[in-house]
RNA sequence: GCCCCCAUCGUCCAGCGGCCUAGGACGCUGCCCUUUCAAGGCGGUAACACGGGUUCGAAUCCCGUUGGGGGUGCCA
């Protein structure tokens, strides 16, 4: 038995999109879990659009996921043997020289009137020779059926007869996409290929180019469903954020982005949504993977997200929120790091718990406000607190402190008939929001000043 | 138009003929814990698209309908 060889093969575009994450993620899971090889091909056929750059945006992405590659090849460096592949099919009467115009072949169809939209064999036997605007197509066979057993699908097959004959090397002379990928699998000896349900009807193509270079066998393919978004149509970079690259800058860790993309068709039959790299490459299973669409859904994400976030060390996560805050915010972060990573659910996310010790307090939302600030006690509590703080020495300014002052003073006031509850109102007084960190340490960091000054506005406000 | 594919809670996944009065996760939500929030614990909400078969028995198999999606380039 041979080892099994996949390839994840992208088209350069500058960005790596969700949807070719996850088929990268399948075949490197699949190829891990069955000690198989991973290669990484750059489809870069079409010239102008592969540069470094571009290029070096797909390594960037995939190191970012913890997928690596054993071995790596660009499509452009084996012209010569997509040109000679083809030069063959050319001698060999499997493919024929074309010098229709798009138009002319449009105004065919529509003279037709019949509704069919593709080349209609117009030049199969007009001995057209090599020239200016003259490409070649492949001569597909009128009749028979080219299918596969889709390691997803099932039998997939397609009538001979509805494939057109279509366009192998361009006028430029440079091959088609399908010419290198029919060949380079072969060549290459992959045994799998796992890519996404939209290249199923390109399937049929690179089978029949793949015989007529001389094999006797096919790879297995698995076709995975798509990524959708909420409308259910396939994620576009048009309206979504489908670039991998923008989900890292916006906080989110790689091994969460990877376990989730996991679950966008595949699920362990335990239940187990969130499991370390190892054990799913262990349970991974091209044959259980579903067919239908799966939705992109950020919430989960996110929920994901919070989760890696919170079994993070404290000292890791204070060095991945760097590039995210500023010196100010992470100075203060510092001291109640553990509290911030518990109710983050994005890198870029953790600032905003400390906005209120670096800056001024947010103006505060009426209806909350009016909530508890309305209350009959709190005036009593807002001047208790500021004249028990006030009668405490600066070396007695702790977080112990703290929470025994404003705490005590509820305690105090409180009677048989009420209790007092004194956090919100100094919450308020200080953060302007009704919920966030627990306030003890953040108190110790604002300082005396600021704690007694934003007592006292709001004290004062109470009278307005 | 033609070709291909898909169809379980709002969403993702489990289920591969009887264990299903359909399970887990996200979301939403109730209670507990807590003088905030989060986390955690315990509950709740909510689905087999429809119609025919096959079978003693169907979410699971077959056919059709409906609904969705993908493709239909000298892009990949």
């Amino acid at each position: 038995m041979t080892t099994p060889r996949l390839r994840f093969s992208p088209a350069p575009t500058g960005y790596l999109h969700v949807g070719s994450a996850r088929s990268a993620l399948f075949n490197w899971l699949y190829a891990r879990r069955v000690g198989g090889t991973f290669v990484l091909r750059i489809e870069d056929t079409d010239v102008d659009r592969s540069t470094p750059e571009l290029i070096g945006a797909i390594h960037d992405s995939l190191g970012w996921l913890g997928i690596d590659w054993d071995e790596e090849y660009r499509q452009s460096d084996r012209f010569d043997a997509y040109r000679a592949a083809a030069a063959d099919m050319l001698e060999r009467g499997l493919a024929y020289h074309c010098d229709c115009s798009q138009d002319d072949v449009k105004a065919r169809n529509d003279a037709r009137g019949d509704g069919s939209s593709g080349y209609d064999g117009h030049c199969r036997e007009r001995g057209v020779q090599p020239g200016d605007g003259v490409v070649v197509r492949f001569r597909t066979p009128d009749e028979g059926v080219t299918g596969w057993d889709d390691l997803i699908r099932g039998r997939v097959e397609f009538d001979n007869a509805v494939l057109e004959d279509f366009v192998i090397v361009r006028s430029t002379g440079v091959p088609m996409f399908h010419v290198a990928n029919a060949w380079d699998d072969l060549d290459m000896g992959i045994t799998h290929v796992v890519r996404g349900e939209d290249l199923v009807n390109t399937t049929p193509r690179v089978l029949l180019l793949r015989q007529a270079m001389g094999a006797t066998d096919q790879p297995m393919y698995a076709h995975l469903p798509l990524i959708v978004n909420e409308q259910r149509k396939k994620l576009s970079k048009r309206r979504d954020d489908v670039s991998v690259g923008d989900y890292r800058e916006r906080g989110f860790l790689p091994e969460a982005m990877r376990n989730y993309l996991v679950t966008l068709g595949w699920g362990d039959p335990d239940g187990q949504e969130i499991r370390p790299i190892d054990e799913i490459i262990e349970r991974f299973d091209l044959a259980a993977i579903n067919k239908a669409p799966a939705f992109f859904d950020v919430a989960k994400l996110e929920s994901f997200n919070a989760e890696y976030i919170r079994a993070l060390d404290d000292d890791v996560f204070l060095e991945l929120i760097r590039p995210y805050v500023s010196a100010e915010a992470h100075a203060a972060i510092v001291p109640v790091v553990a509290d911030v990573k518990d109710r983050c659910k994005r890198l870029d996310g953790a600032a905003e718990f400390v906005d209120w010790v670096v800056g001024p307090p947010a103006e505060p939302v009426e209806k909350d406000w009016k909530k508890h600030m309305g209350r009959a006690e709190v005036p009593e509590v807002l001047d208790a607190v500021v004249a028990d703080l006030e009668a405490l020495d600066d070396d007695a300014w702790t977080a112990e402190q703290m929470e025994a002052v404003v705490m005590g003073v509820g305690a105090r006031l409180s009677t048989e008939d009420r209790t007092v509850r004194s956090q919100m109102p100094v919450r308020l007084a200080l953060t302007g929001q009704r919920s966030g960190l627990p306030l003890w340490t953040p108190m110790v960091v604002l300082g005396r000043d600021a704690v007694l000054d934003r007592l006292r506005d709001a004290r004062a406000r109470l009278d307005a």
